[in-house]
DNA sequence: CACTTTTTTAACATTATTTTAAGATTTCAA
DNA sequence: TTGAAATCTTAAAATAATGTTAAAAAAGTG
């Protein structure tokens, strides 16, 4: 699980990030909302967690700015409010959830998890393929898939995002971590990964990335 | 909006009940599982609120049956229990959200808006066709119509400006980001276009550009 | 270090899309 | 009715995106 978590008062925000990271999840932290505006891709998350009252600019601001280009990231606002109109409009942008501070990092926890993980982790591709997103694993048949570290990452992305487009960016940003990788990178690693299948349920959306079709 | 009631606290009950019916929705409300079961069609509601803890019949239970007939409708579970495992095995089942007791009525509201209302960009072109403004895909009767880059473009100005007529500086500076481009390439656009289509809903306004006649 | 595996690059092949050109058809007004 | 302008249609050329292959570079392993 990747996680931004937007904080400005950085002995709440390292808590959170330490806990989460200690469970094997991925957490990018930032104290300033610009600061992550700069350097993210909003759509390599599964969740936002963000705090309501920050300088510069308000979580609920920053969020409108987020939900431009992932608008199905789900997101948890973090108070310190506890009056109503903050909660409504929280939802008017259509939050996911909402925590008061203070709060018991359990709690976040158990409410990340019930977002994230609303749906059982194995997800079926087709008839006979299943990916595993707690353990990036695929299966066919049963019987495991061997992947390379990429493949997996590149797996993970396009199942979560089962039957929508994933650009070339993004994919980019997930995998390679932002690194600058030559154009041919990315096609090579599909290539790679088109061979080791038997059922080719990797399609490319020419101008647009790759995707896995959704089952019915 | 049609509301699924059902929780054996007669007071919590009634209270949710005249609240929201104070609002112009109509709520059915059941203080027993097993009366609503013989009572109702799942699929007529908007949204199911299930008590968890009832007696003959848990929520979960309670919800898997309807679930049968009614996969669709958002669930929100009423518990009074706040521990992992039952929020777990909420959403197991597909809750679309839970709420503690106690709870505050408005924060009820708000929840459940935000499942029913959930906002989509899509505009409904014919009877059969409608175009999705966030992701540009067009769509005959649930299934998706295969476009190009270009054709996406074409037809989200098109929708934006429906019913009336976009004309081809518009077009050639939308869709070509004002390249220089030769007079028949819209024309040839159109023609592709067209030919993907069931029905011609891009008419021609002789002198002026293309259009999407606006529905009633 | 020597070996294997994985990742990245480069060069070229293939395919899909976009654009152009040129003839056919329609429309509208004189 | 007729001619010019606009639009439609078709096919083919140009361009851009993706696919393929092999080999070099980097990373991991004993």
């Amino acid at each position: 699980m990747k996680i931004l978590l937007v904080e400005d008062d950085v002995f709440i925000g390292e808590s959170i990030k330490d806990y989460f990271e200690l469970q094997g999840n991925r957490v990018d932290y930032y104290s300033s909302p610009i600061k992550a505006l700069e350097e993210i891709y909003p759509n390599n998350y599964d969740i936002f967690l963000i705090d309501i009252n920050m300088p510069g600019m308000n979580g609920y601001e920053f969020y409108k700015e987020l939900k431009n280009y992932a608008s199905d990231v789900p997101v948890i606002f973090i108070t310190a409010y506890s009056d109503i109109d903050h909660v409504e409009q929280a939802f008017d942008l259509g939050a996911a959830d909402y925590i008061k501070k203070p709060f018991d990092l359990k709690e976040l926890e158990l409410r990340v998890k019930r977002l994230v993980f609303k749906k059982t982790n194995e997800v079926k591709i087709t008839e006979n393929y299943r990916f595993d997103l707690n353990k990036l694993k695929l299966f066919y048949k049963d019987e495991e898939v061997e992947l390379t570290q990429n493949e997996k990452y590149f797996l993970e992305i396009l199942v979560k995002n089962i039957g929508q487009v994933v650009d070339s960016e993004t994919l980019k940003d997930y995998v390679w971590d932002g690194k600058d990788i030559c154009s041919n990178t990315i096609r090579t690693h599909v290539k790679k990964l088109r061979n080791k299948l038997k059922e080719n349920f990797i399609k490319n959306v020419r101008g647009s990335g790759y995707k896995i079709e959704k089952q019915q």
